[in-house]
DNA sequence: CATAAACCGTAGCCATTGCTACATTTATAA
DNA sequence: TTATAAATGTAGCAATGGCTACGGTTTATG
Protein backbone atom coordinates (compact mmCIF):
# COMPACT_ATOMS: atom_id res chain seq x y z
CA UNK A 1 0.00 0.00 0.00
CA UNK A 2 1.69 3.32 -0.90
CA UNK A 3 0.16 6.81 -0.68
CA UNK A 4 1.01 9.60 -3.53
CA UNK A 5 0.58 13.04 -3.15
CA UNK A 6 -0.39 14.73 -6.33
CA UNK A 7 -1.52 18.00 -6.66
CA UNK A 8 -2.28 18.07 -2.77
CA UNK A 9 -5.06 14.88 -4.06
CA UNK A 10 -4.06 12.12 -2.11
CA UNK A 11 -3.83 8.91 -4.50
CA UNK A 12 -3.57 5.43 -3.30
CA UNK A 13 -1.97 2.56 -5.16
CA UNK A 14 -2.59 -1.34 -3.66
CA UNK A 15 -0.08 -3.58 -4.73
CA UNK A 16 -1.18 -7.07 -4.63
CA UNK A 17 1.03 -9.52 -5.55
CA UNK A 18 4.05 -6.85 -6.83
CA UNK A 19 2.21 -5.26 -9.11
CA UNK A 20 -0.47 -2.28 -8.52
CA UNK A 21 -3.88 -3.63 -8.68
CA UNK A 22 -6.09 -0.04 -7.46
CA UNK A 23 -5.73 3.14 -7.40
CA UNK A 24 -8.20 5.63 -5.93
CA UNK A 25 -8.72 8.42 -6.37
CA UNK A 26 -8.75 11.90 -7.39
CA UNK A 27 -12.41 11.86 -7.79
CA UNK A 28 -13.15 12.05 -4.62
CA UNK A 29 -12.48 15.66 -4.63
CA UNK A 30 -15.38 16.36 -6.90
CA UNK A 31 -17.93 14.94 -4.19
CA UNK A 32 -16.35 16.35 -1.30
CA UNK A 33 -17.34 19.54 -3.73
CA UNK A 34 -20.65 18.28 -3.99
CA UNK A 35 -21.56 17.54 -0.33
CA UNK A 36 -19.97 21.05 1.13
CA UNK A 37 -22.07 23.01 -1.54
CA UNK A 38 -25.82 20.97 -0.41
CA UNK A 39 -24.76 22.00 2.88
CA UNK A 40 -24.73 25.60 2.19
CA UNK A 41 -28.08 25.07 -0.45
CA UNK A 42 -30.91 25.36 2.01
CA UNK A 43 -29.18 28.49 3.60
CA UNK A 44 -28.86 29.92 -0.26
CA UNK A 45 -32.30 29.27 -1.02
CA UNK A 46 -33.95 30.60 2.16
CA UNK A 47 -32.21 34.06 2.11
CA UNK A 48 -32.97 34.47 -1.92
CA UNK A 49 -36.57 33.24 -0.74
CA UNK A 50 -36.96 36.21 1.99
CA UNK A 51 -35.48 38.81 -0.23
CA UNK A 52 -38.03 38.04 -3.10
CA UNK A 53 -41.13 37.56 -0.78
CA UNK A 54 -40.20 40.99 1.31
CA UNK A 55 -39.86 42.66 -2.16
CA UNK A 56 -43.32 41.02 -3.87
CA UNK A 57 -44.98 41.43 -0.78
CA UNK A 58 -43.46 43.94 1.43
CA UNK A 59 -42.77 41.18 4.74
CA UNK A 60 -41.82 37.22 4.39
CA UNK A 61 -43.42 35.00 7.37
CA UNK A 62 -42.70 32.11 7.90
CA UNK A 63 -46.09 30.20 6.10
CA UNK A 64 -45.07 32.36 2.95
CA UNK A 65 -41.64 30.46 2.78
CA UNK A 66 -43.68 27.13 3.18
CA UNK A 67 -45.73 27.37 0.34
CA UNK A 68 -43.01 29.00 -1.20
CA UNK A 69 -41.10 25.98 -1.33
CA UNK A 70 -43.87 23.17 -0.83
CA UNK A 71 -43.31 22.25 2.83
CA UNK A 72 -44.78 22.71 5.78
CA UNK A 73 -44.60 25.47 8.11
CA UNK A 74 -42.93 23.52 11.06
CA UNK A 75 -40.01 22.43 8.53
CA UNK A 76 -39.56 26.15 7.88
CA UNK A 77 -39.88 27.39 11.43
CA UNK A 78 -36.51 25.06 12.32
CA UNK A 79 -34.84 26.35 9.49
CA UNK A 80 -34.96 29.81 9.83
CA UNK A 81 -34.15 28.95 13.42
CA UNK A 82 -31.19 27.89 12.41
CA UNK A 83 -30.14 30.52 10.10
CA UNK A 84 -31.24 32.84 12.49
CA UNK A 85 -28.50 31.40 14.35
CA UNK A 86 -26.01 31.16 11.68
CA UNK A 87 -26.78 35.17 11.62
CA UNK A 88 -28.22 35.53 7.93
CA UNK A 89 -31.94 35.41 9.55
CA UNK A 90 -33.80 37.81 12.02
CA UNK A 91 -37.00 36.37 13.35
CA UNK A 92 -39.05 36.85 16.80
CA UNK A 93 -41.86 35.02 17.48
CA UNK A 94 -45.35 35.51 15.65
CA UNK A 95 -43.02 38.20 13.77
CA UNK A 96 -42.22 38.36 9.93
CA UNK A 97 -38.66 36.94 8.82
CA UNK A 98 -36.17 39.62 7.98
CA UNK A 99 -32.79 39.35 6.14
CA UNK A 100 -28.97 40.63 8.61
CA UNK A 101 -26.71 42.61 6.71
CA UNK A 102 -25.02 39.38 6.11
CA UNK A 103 -28.18 37.31 5.16
CA UNK A 104 -28.68 40.25 2.50
CA UNK A 105 -25.96 40.35 0.86
CA UNK A 106 -25.38 36.25 0.32
CA UNK A 107 -29.10 36.81 -0.98
CA UNK A 108 -27.72 39.44 -3.89
CA UNK A 109 -24.56 37.07 -4.86
CA UNK A 110 -27.43 34.12 -4.35
CA UNK A 111 -30.15 36.12 -7.17
CA UNK A 112 -27.28 37.20 -9.46
CA UNK A 113 -25.67 33.29 -9.60
CA UNK A 114 -29.49 32.00 -10.19
CA UNK A 115 -30.39 34.51 -12.62
CA UNK A 116 -27.61 33.81 -14.82
CA UNK A 117 -28.15 29.90 -14.82
CA UNK A 118 -31.49 30.56 -15.86
CA UNK A 119 -31.00 32.72 -18.80
CA UNK A 120 -28.35 30.49 -19.82
CA UNK A 121 -30.10 27.93 -19.99
CA UNK A 122 -33.20 29.97 -21.55
CA UNK A 123 -30.61 30.91 -24.04
CA UNK A 124 -29.22 27.83 -24.84
CA UNK A 125 -32.55 26.39 -26.36
CA UNK A 126 -34.38 25.14 -22.87
CA UNK A 127 -38.20 26.02 -22.67
CA UNK A 128 -38.67 28.37 -19.53
CA UNK A 129 -40.38 25.89 -17.63
CA UNK A 130 -37.59 23.20 -17.78
CA UNK A 131 -35.21 26.03 -17.14
CA UNK A 132 -36.40 27.50 -13.92
CA UNK A 133 -36.62 23.58 -12.87
CA UNK A 134 -33.17 22.90 -13.43
CA UNK A 135 -31.87 26.47 -12.72
CA UNK A 136 -33.06 25.60 -9.07
CA UNK A 137 -30.84 22.95 -8.61
CA UNK A 138 -27.99 23.86 -10.82
CA UNK A 139 -27.58 27.27 -9.39
CA UNK A 140 -25.60 25.72 -6.42
CA UNK A 141 -23.23 23.73 -8.19
CA UNK A 142 -21.70 26.24 -10.26
CA UNK A 143 -18.13 27.86 -9.41
CA UNK A 144 -17.55 31.30 -10.67
CA UNK A 145 -15.45 29.74 -13.58
CA UNK A 146 -18.34 28.12 -14.82
CA UNK A 147 -20.67 31.28 -13.76
CA UNK A 148 -17.68 33.37 -15.86
CA UNK A 149 -18.23 30.83 -19.43
CA UNK A 150 -22.18 31.31 -19.09
CA UNK A 151 -21.98 34.71 -18.66
CA UNK A 152 -19.02 34.75 -21.98
CA UNK A 153 -21.59 32.82 -23.61
CA UNK A 154 -24.79 35.26 -23.46
CA UNK A 155 -22.43 38.57 -24.37
CA UNK A 156 -21.38 36.60 -27.13
CA UNK A 157 -24.98 35.61 -28.07
CA UNK A 158 -26.36 39.14 -27.68
CA UNK B 1 -58.64 32.53 1.04
CA UNK B 2 -58.78 31.91 -2.45
CA UNK B 3 -56.89 28.50 -4.16
CA UNK B 4 -56.84 28.16 -7.74
CA UNK B 5 -55.36 25.55 -10.06
CA UNK B 6 -53.42 26.81 -13.26
CA UNK B 7 -51.48 23.87 -14.93
CA UNK B 8 -51.85 21.90 -12.21
CA UNK B 9 -50.56 23.96 -9.37
CA UNK B 10 -51.64 25.57 -6.65
CA UNK B 11 -51.82 29.41 -6.58
CA UNK B 12 -53.21 30.96 -3.17
CA UNK B 13 -54.20 34.35 -2.61
CA UNK B 14 -54.90 36.03 0.29
CA UNK B 15 -57.27 38.62 0.61
CA UNK B 16 -56.74 40.85 3.62
CA UNK B 17 -59.06 44.06 3.98
CA UNK B 18 -60.68 43.27 0.79
CA UNK B 19 -57.57 42.91 -1.81
CA UNK B 20 -55.62 40.70 -2.84
CA UNK B 21 -52.21 40.79 -0.53
CA UNK B 22 -50.54 37.58 -1.57
CA UNK B 23 -49.66 35.24 -4.25
CA UNK B 24 -48.04 31.53 -3.46
CA UNK B 25 -46.01 30.28 -5.91
CA UNK B 26 -45.55 28.31 -8.82
CA UNK B 27 -42.01 28.70 -8.00
CA UNK B 28 -42.84 25.96 -5.29
CA UNK B 29 -42.08 23.10 -7.93
CA UNK B 30 -38.88 23.65 -9.03
CA UNK B 31 -38.27 22.87 -5.54
CA UNK B 32 -40.16 20.01 -5.10
CA UNK B 33 -38.30 18.89 -8.27
CA UNK B 34 -34.87 19.68 -6.97
CA UNK B 35 -35.60 17.53 -3.79
CA UNK B 36 -36.75 14.73 -5.45
CA UNK B 37 -33.69 14.49 -7.78
CA UNK B 38 -31.66 14.79 -4.61
CA UNK B 39 -32.87 12.15 -3.16
CA UNK B 40 -32.02 10.23 -6.01
CA UNK B 41 -28.43 11.39 -6.12
CA UNK B 42 -27.10 8.88 -3.55
CA UNK B 43 -28.24 6.54 -6.15
CA UNK B 44 -27.35 7.58 -9.26
CA UNK B 45 -23.49 8.42 -7.97
CA UNK B 46 -23.18 4.68 -6.28
CA UNK B 47 -23.99 3.20 -9.58
CA UNK B 48 -22.14 5.23 -11.71
CA UNK B 49 -19.13 4.54 -9.48
CA UNK B 50 -19.91 0.73 -8.76
CA UNK B 51 -19.61 0.53 -12.68
CA UNK B 52 -16.35 2.78 -12.97
CA UNK B 53 -14.89 0.57 -10.43
CA UNK B 54 -15.51 -2.32 -11.61
CA UNK B 55 -14.65 -1.92 -15.37
CA UNK B 56 -11.18 -0.78 -13.86
CA UNK B 57 -10.29 -3.18 -11.55
CA UNK B 58 -12.69 -6.22 -12.23
CA UNK B 59 -13.85 -5.38 -9.02
CA UNK B 60 -15.57 -3.06 -6.55
CA UNK B 61 -15.03 -3.39 -2.54
CA UNK B 62 -16.56 -1.50 0.24
CA UNK B 63 -13.69 0.63 1.12
CA UNK B 64 -12.88 1.29 -2.80
CA UNK B 65 -16.18 3.28 -2.53
CA UNK B 66 -15.68 5.10 0.43
CA UNK B 67 -12.02 6.28 -1.05
CA UNK B 68 -13.72 7.09 -4.36
CA UNK B 69 -16.26 9.42 -2.08
CA UNK B 70 -13.68 10.04 0.16
CA UNK B 71 -16.38 8.90 3.13
CA UNK B 72 -15.87 5.86 5.94
CA UNK B 73 -16.45 2.39 5.21
CA UNK B 74 -19.62 2.42 7.56
CA UNK B 75 -21.52 5.24 5.05
CA UNK B 76 -20.70 3.47 2.33
CA UNK B 77 -21.72 0.13 3.93
CA UNK B 78 -24.93 1.53 4.95
CA UNK B 79 -25.93 2.96 1.61
CA UNK B 80 -25.14 -0.12 0.01
CA UNK B 81 -27.03 -2.07 2.30
CA UNK B 82 -30.25 0.65 1.31
CA UNK B 83 -29.26 -0.02 -2.61
CA UNK B 84 -29.78 -3.89 -2.26
CA UNK B 85 -32.83 -3.62 -0.64
CA UNK B 86 -33.65 -0.96 -3.59
CA UNK B 87 -32.45 -4.10 -6.18
CA UNK B 88 -30.06 -1.69 -7.91
CA UNK B 89 -26.52 -3.46 -6.02
CA UNK B 90 -26.08 -6.84 -5.15
CA UNK B 91 -23.97 -7.56 -1.88
CA UNK B 92 -23.27 -10.37 0.52
CA UNK B 93 -20.88 -9.83 3.57
CA UNK B 94 -17.04 -9.26 2.91
CA UNK B 95 -17.76 -9.41 -0.75
CA UNK B 96 -17.60 -7.60 -3.53
CA UNK B 97 -20.64 -4.91 -4.72
CA UNK B 98 -22.24 -5.71 -7.74
CA UNK B 99 -24.91 -4.35 -9.84
CA UNK B 100 -28.39 -5.87 -10.35
CA UNK B 101 -29.63 -5.37 -14.53
CA UNK B 102 -31.50 -2.66 -12.93
CA UNK B 103 -28.25 -1.06 -11.59
CA UNK B 104 -26.66 -1.43 -14.51
CA UNK B 105 -28.96 0.05 -16.79
CA UNK B 106 -29.43 3.08 -14.54
CA UNK B 107 -25.62 3.33 -14.44
CA UNK B 108 -25.03 3.71 -18.19
CA UNK B 109 -27.85 6.41 -18.26
CA UNK B 110 -26.10 7.93 -15.67
CA UNK B 111 -22.42 7.85 -16.94
CA UNK B 112 -23.85 8.83 -20.19
CA UNK B 113 -25.39 12.22 -18.56
CA UNK B 114 -22.65 12.73 -16.77
CA UNK B 115 -20.14 12.56 -20.15
CA UNK B 116 -22.75 14.90 -21.71
CA UNK B 117 -22.37 17.04 -19.19
CA UNK B 118 -18.86 17.31 -18.46
CA UNK B 119 -17.99 17.61 -22.34
CA UNK B 120 -20.34 20.47 -22.51
CA UNK B 121 -18.46 22.55 -19.68
CA UNK B 122 -15.36 21.90 -20.98
CA UNK B 123 -16.92 22.98 -24.33
CA UNK B 124 -18.05 25.77 -22.90
CA UNK B 125 -14.93 27.09 -21.97
CA UNK B 126 -14.67 26.04 -18.02
CA UNK B 127 -11.01 24.49 -17.06
CA UNK B 128 -11.26 20.55 -16.28
CA UNK B 129 -10.73 20.65 -12.88
CA UNK B 130 -13.69 23.39 -12.31
CA UNK B 131 -15.98 21.07 -15.16
CA UNK B 132 -15.34 17.93 -13.28
CA UNK B 133 -16.24 19.21 -9.70
CA UNK B 134 -19.12 21.06 -11.12
CA UNK B 135 -20.26 18.63 -13.64
CA UNK B 136 -20.40 16.12 -10.67
CA UNK B 137 -23.37 18.50 -8.78
CA UNK B 138 -24.94 19.56 -12.05
CA UNK B 139 -25.62 15.70 -13.62
CA UNK B 140 -28.25 15.04 -11.32
CA UNK B 141 -30.44 18.71 -11.93
CA UNK B 142 -30.52 18.73 -16.19
CA UNK B 143 -33.89 17.43 -17.10
CA UNK B 144 -33.87 15.55 -20.95
CA UNK B 145 -34.51 18.87 -22.28
CA UNK B 146 -31.48 20.59 -20.93
CA UNK B 147 -29.26 17.48 -22.15
CA UNK B 148 -30.49 18.36 -25.51
CA UNK B 149 -29.91 21.54 -25.76
CA UNK B 150 -26.26 20.33 -24.32
CA UNK B 151 -25.42 17.48 -27.04
CA UNK B 152 -27.03 20.43 -29.70
CA UNK B 153 -24.42 22.69 -28.60
CA UNK B 154 -21.57 20.33 -28.63
CA UNK B 155 -22.82 19.19 -31.84
CA UNK B 156 -22.47 22.65 -33.66
CA UNK B 157 -19.39 23.46 -31.89
CA UNK B 158 -17.99 20.48 -34.02
C1' DC C 1 0.66 -22.44 9.59
C1' DA C 2 0.67 -18.41 12.27
C1' DT C 3 0.53 -13.68 12.57
C1' DA C 4 -0.31 -9.24 10.78
C1' DA C 5 -2.73 -6.32 7.77
C1' DA C 6 -6.60 -5.22 5.32
C1' DC C 7 -11.36 -5.39 4.97
C1' DC C 8 -16.03 -5.32 6.66
C1' DG C 9 -20.00 -5.23 9.94
C1' DT C 10 -22.44 -3.40 13.99
C1' DA C 11 -23.48 -0.27 17.75
C1' DG C 12 -24.41 4.10 18.65
C1' DC C 13 -23.75 9.07 18.20
C1' DC C 14 -25.03 13.60 15.55
C1' DA C 15 -27.19 16.99 12.08
C1' DT C 16 -30.47 17.88 8.68
C1' DT C 17 -34.92 18.00 6.71
C1' DG C 18 -39.24 15.89 5.92
C1' DC C 19 -43.89 14.91 8.49
C1' DT C 20 -48.46 14.93 11.87
C1' DA C 21 -50.67 16.27 15.98
C1' DC C 22 -51.54 19.51 19.22
C1' DA C 23 -50.93 24.01 21.85
C1' DT C 24 -50.55 28.89 21.76
C1' DT C 25 -50.67 33.47 19.87
C1' DT C 26 -52.33 36.93 16.75
C1' DA C 27 -55.60 38.80 13.54
C1' DT C 28 -60.28 39.08 11.58
C1' DA C 29 -64.96 39.55 11.95
C1' DA C 30 -69.60 39.01 14.05
C1' DT D 1 -65.77 42.51 22.68
C1' DT D 2 -65.85 38.06 21.97
C1' DA D 3 -65.75 34.12 18.88
C1' DT D 4 -63.47 32.21 15.05
C1' DA D 5 -59.81 31.76 11.80
C1' DA D 6 -55.10 32.07 10.62
C1' DA D 7 -50.44 31.88 11.85
C1' DT D 8 -46.82 30.16 14.58
C1' DG D 9 -44.57 27.27 17.94
C1' DT D 10 -43.53 22.68 20.18
C1' DA D 11 -43.31 17.67 20.79
C1' DG D 12 -42.03 13.81 18.75
C1' DC D 13 -41.44 10.52 14.78
C1' DA D 14 -38.79 8.90 10.44
C1' DA D 15 -35.24 8.68 6.75
C1' DT D 16 -30.77 9.87 5.22
C1' DG D 17 -25.97 10.32 5.46
C1' DG D 18 -22.01 11.86 8.10
C1' DC D 19 -18.80 10.05 12.05
C1' DT D 20 -15.81 6.98 15.80
C1' DA D 21 -15.08 2.85 18.28
C1' DC D 22 -14.81 -1.81 18.44
C1' DG D 23 -14.88 -6.55 17.01
C1' DG D 24 -15.06 -10.19 13.56
C1' DT D 25 -13.50 -12.12 8.84
C1' DT D 26 -10.52 -12.61 5.07
C1' DT D 27 -6.18 -12.23 2.81
C1' DA D 28 -1.26 -11.74 2.52
C1' DT D 29 3.15 -12.89 4.04
C1' DG D 30 6.98 -14.49 6.86
MN1 LIG E 1 -31.97 26.54 -5.49
MN1 LIG F 1 -27.73 19.30 -5.86
MN1 LIG G 1 -22.85 13.22 -8.98
MN1 LIG H 1 -21.43 11.19 -11.51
Amino acid sequence: MATVYVKGIILNSYKIGGQVKKKVSARSVAFSHTRSRHANETAEDYVEAVMELIEEFGECRVLDLARYFNVSHVTVSRIVKRLHDEKLLRSRPYKPVELTQEGAKLARRVKERHKIVLAFLIELGVDEANAEIDSEGIEHHVSSKTIDAMKNFLNKKT
